[in-house]
DNA sequence: GTAAGAGTTTAGCCTTTGCTAAACTTAATT
DNA sequence: AATTAAGTTTAGCAAAGGCTAAACTCTTAC
């Protein structure tokens, strides 16, 4: 029966495929929490703290969509506010950040050592750097070792 | 007034970094349609024609979403179907999962170009191809040229 | 021709991530 | 001390993208 074997292999297919959907929509689904801790990482260590406006300023969008983010993050123990006051990363807010910044600059070094323009380099790297699993971003950080 | 400079070096810092942030929100909103053409795509390819089923089990989503997502994509002039029957893609679909398989494939042999498992670059090429600027694009594509 | 099985649709729900406008608090200026 | 400016929060709205359960239609096998 032909049949039976045009199925399996259609079902191999739809598996193998809808692990790597699967995956991007998991990665997407950390990616703010992972670009709002680097980013306010970013503004403690260059002004000494990180405010909701400047954070909104970065991101490119409006204050009251920061507040309610902040809000789901606090839940997610990944940082902490006062009512009016500065915003501030727990523990494993750092260390989320830490490691967000590290595949970040791996990434965006490769794409320089790629060739590619500072700018180019800049911006690709923002939304790459999260659909890059440890393997690859190994093998970018050898290349970035090799070609720099 | 040191003040004055200060401020305009941040407003300049801000607005260098919101352009990649919102460059990245506006992949996203683009992302899904993408996957969904190029897969369309496969589908009639490969077996003649598409059904919600297979999209759904390809994706590893529940039919229902699909049907919701096609309507979607009906009013955004890419696909066309009938109540009950299979789904197909309109010129400007086709044209847009003609894209979308270039890209991709670019995409994956890099991967593999940069010495990556064939799993890894199936998986991490889903989410990548994306956010990859037309300049990135050609450079992958050369990298790929010269290291086959 | 009818019944069964495969596939599709609808209804209703939820979370996430965005927005504007209005109210509020804090800090700075006078 | 009072006013003002800057920053924050709340309220209310919307679209996107998920889900399950139940109803429906089409095709195929009998
Ligand atoms: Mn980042
Ligand atoms: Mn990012
Ligand atoms: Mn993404
Ligand atoms: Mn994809």
């Amino acid at each position: 029966m032909p049949q039976t074997a045009r199925r399996a292999r259609a079902a191999k297919a739809a598996k193998l495929q809808s692990a790597a959907f699967r995956r991007t929509r998991s990665d997407h689904s950390r990616e703010l929490a992972e670009d709002y801790v680097e980013l306010i990482a970013d503004l403690i260590d260059e002004r000494g703290l990180a405010r909701g406006t400047d954070v909104a300023g970065r991101l490119g969008v409006a204050n009251a969509t920061v507040v309610k983010m902040l809000k789901r993050l606090q839940d997610a123990g990944l940082v902490t506010q006062e009512p009016y006051r500065e915003i501030n990363l727990t523990g494993e807010g750092w260390l989320l950040a830490e490691n967000g910044r590290k595949r970040h600059r791996i990434v965006e070094n490769f794409l320089l050592a790629l060739g590619l323009s500072e700018e180019t380099a800049r911006i690709d790297s923002e939304g790459i750097e999260h659909h890059v699993s440890d393997e690859t971003l190994k093998a970018m950080a050898r290349f970035v070792a090799r070609n720099s």
